[in-house]
RNA sequence: GCCGGGGUGAUGGAAUUGGUAGACAUAAGGGACUUAAAAUCCCUGGGCCGCAAGGCCGUGCGGGUUCGACUCCCGCUUCCGGCACCA
C-alpha cells in the first residue's frame, strides 16, 4: 500500500506542538486583532464520540485560517464536569464521582489532543474545580443579594426515579424524565430560582443586535413567548371575601352591626375586635379635623400591628354642618356624675335620656345627618375610603329596646324608610348604606384580572373562565350552589397532566360557578363564571375573559355550555360563526367604527385596564436535591432565614461525607461535615442549605472565566474581558438553543447590571450545527450498532481524514444532519495520499504554467472566503480540484508551498510534515494565508454560452472583455449555430464573458 | 394552528444570488496493470429517443413574471426545526 504514515506524523507533531507551545495563548499579542472562538466545553463522560470531532475538529480549520490571517485567536477548552452521570456512575461502581469525573477528564484530555486541534490549553478550567465554582457561588450569592436568586413555591416536575426535580427543558414531550424515561409527576415545593422572566423583554430585544441566524433568534423568541395584551379587572356582582378583618373599634354594638349586615350582605367576613388578635388596650385619639381622616388613622395605627386586613370607622351626627361632639355629649349625660364605678349600659342609657330631652326641648324632631367614613388598609396600603352621609332626624319617642352601645343611633329616624334607625330591616339599613356596602363590595371581592390580547373585543366577553386553580376558586366556597361539583372537577383536573389536558382533551369540559357573576367594566352587563381547564394558571393570569364571537376557544365552549355570542368586530363570520381576525368594531357603544388596533388602547384605558406583556417563560428554577454539583452557598439561621455564605468562606466546598444514593432525602442533608462547619462559623442552631446548582448555572459564565483562569481575586478581570469579550464566534449544537444559549444570555446580562462584566451580550455571532448520523441514516446508537468511533477511524485512517472528511460532508453553518458515509472518508484519504505523492514529485519547475497560476489564485479566493463563510465543503472541494489540475502539469515548488498553506487547517499534521519536507525550518502553522491577486483570476479567453431564445445551443471561444459586437460575429462564423440563426436577431441580449442570447 | 428553514442524479452535496444545472466526492458500470486480488490509473456516469451527429424532457407540483428562473411572485404539496387550548 503506497501510503503516508499517518500514526507516525500525527503524533511526532502533536508532540512537538505541544512542546513549542505554539497554541498556547499566555498572555495577548496586541499587535494582532483578537478573536475569540468558542467551542461548548463537553461533559467527561470517558469517551470522545464523533460528535465532538464534528463540534471541535471542524471548527478548529476556521481557528487555524483565522490564525494565519494575522489574528490572535483565543479557542479554549475545558470541562462541564458536574453533573448526574457521574453521580449514576459512582452509585453503579460504588466509587467516588470526584474520581470517576477526574479520570474522565484526564483520559478525554488525551483523546482531545490526538485531534491535533489548536486549542489555547494553557487557558483551561473546569467546573468541578473548587477555584472555579468558588466564583459560580460568589455570584450566586449576588444574585440573591439583588433578588434576582430567590426561594419561592412553584409547580416542580418531580422525577422519583432520579429523586430530583427537573426542569421543564428535562422532561420529554411524552412527559418523562430526560434522564431514565420514568414519568414526571407534578409536586408543589419550594425551590431556588433565578429571576429570567425579570429579563425577558431584553432577552427578546437584545437579539435585533445580534449576528445570528434569524432560526436561531426565533427560537429564542417563541421560547420566551412574549404576548403584548392588556390586564383588564372583571368585578364581581356578588362579595364574598372570605376571612378574617379586624375592625378597629372597642365598641361591641358597632361591630356586631358591622358585622350583621356584612352577613346580610353576602360577605362570608369575620370581624374581630382588636383584643381578638391580641392587640390590648387599642385606643386612638379622634383628634383630626375629618371623619375620613380619623378613620384612616385608626386603620393606620392598627394595621402596624397585624397583617390581616384593617376596617376602621368614624361616625357621627351632624346638625347644620356642626359635628354633635361625642365626648361634649357624654360629658352633659352624666351631667357632673364620675364615670367611674359605671358601666357601659348605664352611661349610654343616661346619654339616651339625655338626648331625648334635647329633642323634646326643640318641638320634637330635629334635622340631621349621619355621617360615615371607612377607611380600608391590607399590607399597610389604602384600598378604600369612603364616605356617606344619609339624612335622619332626631326624636323623642325611641321604639323599641334602646341600645346601648350606641346610644345616639337609638335616637334617630331615618328620612328614607321612616322608621326608627335600630329597627330598620338589615335589606333597609343595607339599602341606606348602599354607596359603603358597594365600595366596601369592591374592596372584598376586588374582581377577576385578565389577561387578553384582544381588548378591542372587550364589548363581546360573554362570560368569564377562571383556570381550576385559581386562588380565587376557594373564596366561592360556601358563596356559590354547586361547590362539590366544583371541587370534583378541580380533583379531576389536578390529576391529568398536562399531556392529557392539551392534547387528548380537545373537547372543552368545565363547571359554572352558580351563583357567581362578574360585571363586563365595558357596558356593565352581568355575566356567568366558569373554571374549565382550558385556561391554565399558569399563563397570563390565571383567568380569561371569554369572547365567543372571535375567539375559536371560547366557541367550542361557549357552544357546549350554549352560552351568548356577541360579535364586536365587524366581518364576515365563517359558518362556523366566528371571526379571529381584526377588523372594525361594532355594537361597542362610543368605539364603533375604530378599527381593533386603534380600540386596544382605549378600551383598556376607559375600563382602567393596563397594557402588559405576558411570556410563556417562566423563572428558571436552578436547585437539584443531588449531590455531584456546586452546593447553593446558602446558610439558615434559627428562624429559618437565609443569608448568603460570606465571599471569605467561599469555595463552600461539596462535602465528602456523604451517602448520594438517591433516597428522596438531598444527600447534602445526610453530611455531618457540612452541618458542623456551619455551626461552627455561624453559630449552633445554623443550618446549610443541602440542594445543589443545576449545571446550567456552571456553563453561564465559563466563557469568562477561559480568560482569565488563574485570577485568584475576581472571576475574571475587566482588564481581560476588554481583551477579549465579546465572543467573536460560538460554534455549538442545536439542542442549546432555548436553554444554555438563553441561560447564559440571562446571567451575563445580570452580571452586566451588577457591573461585573464589560458586555451585555455574550455571543456576538453563532452558528449551530446539526448531528453526525449512522451510515444507515439513523442517529448513532449502541443498540442500533450504527455508531462510529473516531478513535478507530483516526487509528485507520488519520486525524487528518476524519476531521477534513466530517468537514466536507455538507456546509457547517446549518442544522443538517449528515450520515457518516464509509466510502467518502476513504475519498478525502485518497487525496491527502496524492497530497503526499504530490510533494514528492521529483520534477519539480522553476517557471510557472500560467493556466495553473490562475488556478492558483482561484483557489487562494475561494478556499479563504468558503471558510470564512464555514462552507468548509467547497473549499475542500477546491482544493481538491487544484490538486486535480496540478497532477496533470509540472509545478514550480512556490505553487506546492502556497497549496500546502492553503491546506493547513483542514489536515495541520500532513502539511506540517510536507512542509518539512520541503525543507522549511519553522511551522506551516505561523505562516501568513497567501494572498490572490485579482488581475491573475481571470483568463484570456472564456467560453460564452450561446443561447437561441434562452437555450443553450452552443459555446464559442472569445477573448476575455469582448464587446457584444466581436462576440456576435464569432457566433456568426460558428458553423453548428448556423441552423439556429435566422436572419437578423430582434433582440440580443449580451452578458460579458459569460452568454449571449438571440432573440428572433 | 402560528413562526422559521428546506425539497436538485443512486448517495452527501455544488451552482459567482436572475445568466452554460448537477462542481467535488461516494456508490455503480467498463477498461488498463496483475497469475489473481487489493491498491493505482483511464473512460462512462440525470432521464428518454438515436449507430451517430444531435434532439426532447428535467431542480416537489400547478400557474405567473422575464430574452432567460433551482434562484423572483402567486397557489398547493411535502419534509425538518421552534411554539402551541398561551387567551
Amino acid at each position: 500500500m503506497a501510503s503516508y504514515n499517518h500514526e507516525e506524523i500525527e503524533k511526532k507533531w502533536q508532540k512537538k506542538w505541544k512542546e513549542s507551545g505554539i497554541y498556547d495563548t499566555e498572555n495577548r499579542d496586541t499587535t494582532k486583532g483578537k478573536e475569540y472562538v468558542l467551542v461548548e466545553w463537553p461533559y467527561p463522560s470517558g469517551n470522545l464520540h464523533i460528535g465532538h470531532w464534528f463540534a471541535f475538529a471542524v471548527v478548529d480549520i476556521y481557528v487555524r485560517a483565522r490564525r494565519m490571517h494575522g489574528k490572535q485567536v483565543f479557542f479554549p477548552m475545558g470541562f462541564d464536569a458536574f453533573g448526574l452521570p457521574a453521580e449514576n456512575a459512582a452509585i453503579k461502581n460504588n466509587l467516588n464521582p470526584k474520581e470517576w469525573t477526574d479520570k474522565n477528564i484526564a483520559y478525554m484530555k488525551g483523546q482531545l489532543e490526538s485531534m491535533g486541534n489548536a486549542f489555547s490549553w494553557d487557558k483551561t478550567t473546569s467546573s468541578t474545580d473548587p477555584e472555579y465554582y468558588k466564583w459560580t457561588q460568589w455570584m450566586f450569592t449576588k444574585f440573591f443579594e439583588n433578588d434576582i436568586a430567590y426561594r419561592g413555591e412553584g409547580i416542580v416536575n418531580w422525577c422519583s426515579s432520579c429523586n430530583t426535580v427537573l426542569a421543564n427543558e428535562q422532561v420529554l414531550p411524552e412527559g418523562d424524565c430526560e434522564r431514565c424515561g420514568n414519568q414526571v409527576e407534578k409536586k408543589k415545593m419550594d425551590e431556588w430560582k433565578m429571576r429570567i422572566t425579570k429579563y425577558a423583554d431584553r432577552l427578546i430585544d437584545d437579539l435585533d443586535s445580534l449576528d445570528w441566524p434569524e432560526s436561531i433568534k426565533e427560537s429564542q423568541r417563541n421560547w420566551i413567548g412574549r404576548s403584548e395584551g392588556a390586564e383588564i379587572d372583571f368585578p364581581l356582582s356578588l362579595s364574598l371575601y372570605g376571612g378574617e378583618v379586624v375592625f378597629a373599634t372597642n365598641n361591641h354594638g358597632k361591630l356586631e352591626r358591622m358585622q350583621k349586615l356584612f352577613d346580610a350582605a353576602g360577605f362570608s367576613i369575620k370581624l374581630k375586635t382588636p383584643l381578638e388578635i391580641g392587640v390590648k388596650d387599642f385606643n386612638v385619639e379622634e383628634d383630626r379635623p375629618t371623619l375620613e381622616e380619623n378613620a384612616e388613622k385608626k386603620a393606620r395605627a392598627l394595621a402596624e400591628k397585624t397583617d390581616l386586613p384593617v376596617l376602621a370607622d368614624d361616625s357621627g351626627f351632624f346638625i347644620d354642618g356642626e359635628e354633635i361632639d361625642p365626648v361634649t355629649v357624654k360629658r352633659n349625660a352624666l351631667a357632673g356624675q364620675s364615670e367611674e364605678g359605671m358601666t357601659i349600659e348605664e352611661v349610654g342609657n343616661l346619654m339616651i335620656t339625655y338626648y331625648q330631652n334635647v329633642a323634646k326641648a326643640r318641638g320634637g324632631s330635629v334635622d340631621a345627618e349621619w355621617h360615615n367614613a371607612f377607611c380600608l388598609i391590607t399590607s399597610k396600603k389604602i384600598v378604600s375610603h369612603t364616605q356617606t352621609t344619609r339624612p335622619v332626624t332626631l326624636t323623642d319617642e325611641p321604639k323599641g329596646v334602646m341600645n346601648p352601645y350606641l346610644p345616639l343611633r337609638s335616637l334617630y329616624i331615618s328620612k328614607v324608610t321612616g322608621k326608627h334607625v335600630l329597627l330598620q330591616s338589615d335589606e333597609e339599613e343595607l339599602e341606606e348604606l348602599n354607596p359603603i356596602i358597594k365600595g366596601i363590595q369592591n374592596l372584598f371581592t376586588p374582581s377577576i384580572k385578565v389577561f387578553t390580547t384582544r381588548p378591542d373585543t372587550l364589548y363581546g366577553a360573554t362570560y368569564m373562565v377562571l383556570a381550576p386553580e385559581h386562588p380565587l376558586v376557594e373564596k366561592f366556597k360556601g358563596v356559590v350552589s354547586n361547590w362539590d361539583e366544583i371541587e370534583a372537577y378541580q380533583k379531576e383536573t389536578a390529576t391529568k397532566d398536562d399531556i392529557v389536558r392539551t392534547t387528548e382533551n380537545k373537547e372543552k369540559t368545565g363547571v359554572k360557578l352558580e351563583g357567581v357573576l362578574a360585571i363586563n367594566p365595558a357596558n356593565q352587563e352581568e355575566i356567568p363564571v366558569f373554571i374549565a381547564d382550558y385556561v391554565l394558571s399558569g399563563y397570563g393570569t390565571g383567568a380569561i375573559m371569554a369572547v365567543p364571537a372571535h375567539d375559536e376557544r371560547d366557541f367550542a365552549f361557549a357552544k357546549k355550555f350554549k352560552l351568548a355570542t356577541k360579535e364586536v368586530v365587524s366581518n364576515k363570520l365563517t359558518d362556523e360563526n366566528i371571526f379571529t381576525g381584526e377588523g372594525t368594531l361594532i355594537n361597542s357603544g362610543e368605539f364603533d367604527g375604530l378599527t381593533s388596533e386603534e380600540a386596544k388602547g382605549k378600551i383598556t384605558k376607559k375600563v382602567g385596564g393596563e397594557m402588559k406583556s405576558t411570556y410563556r417563560l417562566r423563572d428558571w428554577s436552578v436547585g437539584r436535591q443531588r449531590y455531584w454539583g456546586v452546593p447553593i452557598p446558602i446558610v439558615y439561621d434559627k428562624e429559618g432565614k437565609a443569608h448568603p455564605v460570606p465571599e471569605k468562606h467561599l469555595p463552600w466546598l461539596l462535602p465528602e461525607d456523604v451517602d448520594f444514593r438517591p433516597t428522596g432525602e438531598p444527600p447534602l442533608a445526610k453530611s455531618k461535615e457540612l452541618l458542623e462547619r456551619t455551626e461552627k462559623i455561624f453559630g449552633d442552631g445554623w443550618t446549610p442549605e443541602v440542594e445543589t446548582m443545576d449545571t446550567f448555572v456552571d456553563s453561564s459564565w465559563y466563557f469568562l472565566r477561559y480568560i482569565d483562569n488563574e485570577n485568584g481575586t475576581e472571576f475574571s478581570s475587566m482588564e481581560k474581558q476588554k481583551e477579549w469579550m465579546p465572543i467573536d464566534i460560538y460554534f455549538g449544537g442545536a439542542e442549546h438553543t432555548t436553554m444554555h444559549l438563553l441561560y447564559s444570555r440571562f446571567w451575563q446580562k445580570v452580571l452586566f447590571d451588577l457591573g461585573l462584566v464589560t458586555e451585555s451580550e455574550p455571543y456576538k455571532r453563532r452558528i449551530n450545527r446539526g448531528l453526525v448520523l449512522g451510515p444507515d441514516g439513523n442517529k448513532m446508537s449502541k443498540s442500533k450498532g450504527n455508531v462510529i468511533d473516531p478513535d478507530e477511524q483516526v487509528k485507520r485512517l488519520g486525524s487528518d481524514a476524519v476531521k477534513m472528511y466530517l468537514a466536507f460532508m455538507g456546509p457547517y453553518g446549518e442544522t443538517t444532519n449528515y450520515p457518516w458515509d464509509l466510502g467518502g472518508i476513504v475519498g478525502i484519504r485518497r487525496f491527502l495520499e496524492r497530497v503526499d505523492k504530490m510533494i514528492d514529485k521529483e520534477n519539480i519547475m522553476d517557471s510557472e504554467d500560467v493556466h495553473l497560476e490562475r488556478h492558483l489564485h482561484q483557489t487562494i479566493k475561494k478556499v479563504g472566503g468558503d471558510i470564512e463563510l464555514y462552507k468548509f465543503n467547497t473549499a475542500i472541494s477546491q482544493l481538491m480540484i487544484f490538486l486535480n489540475q496540478m497532477q496533470t502539469l509540472k509545478v514550480s515548488k512556490n505553487t506546492l508551498e502556497i497549496f500546502l498553506r492553503l491546506l493547513a487547517p483542514f489536515a495541520p499534521h500532513l502539511t506540517e510534515e510536507l512542509w518539512e519536507r520541503l525543507g522549511n525550518m519553522t511551522s506551516i502553522h505561523l505562516e501568513e494565508w497567501p494572498e490572490f491577486d485579482e488581475s491573475k483570476l481571470v483568463s484570456d479567453t472564456v467560453s460564452i454560452a450561446v443561447q437561441i431564445h434562452g437555450k443553450v445551443r452552443g459555446l464559442v471561444e472569445s477573448p476575455s472583455g469582448s464587446s457584444e459586437d466581436e462576440v456576435l460575429a464569432l457566433v456568426r462564423k460558428d458553423e453548428g449555430l448556423s441552423k439556429w440563426i435566422e436572419g437578423e436577431p430582434k433582440r440580443v441580449i449580451y452578458v460579458e464573458n459569460k452568454l449571449i442570447n438571440l432573440v428572433f
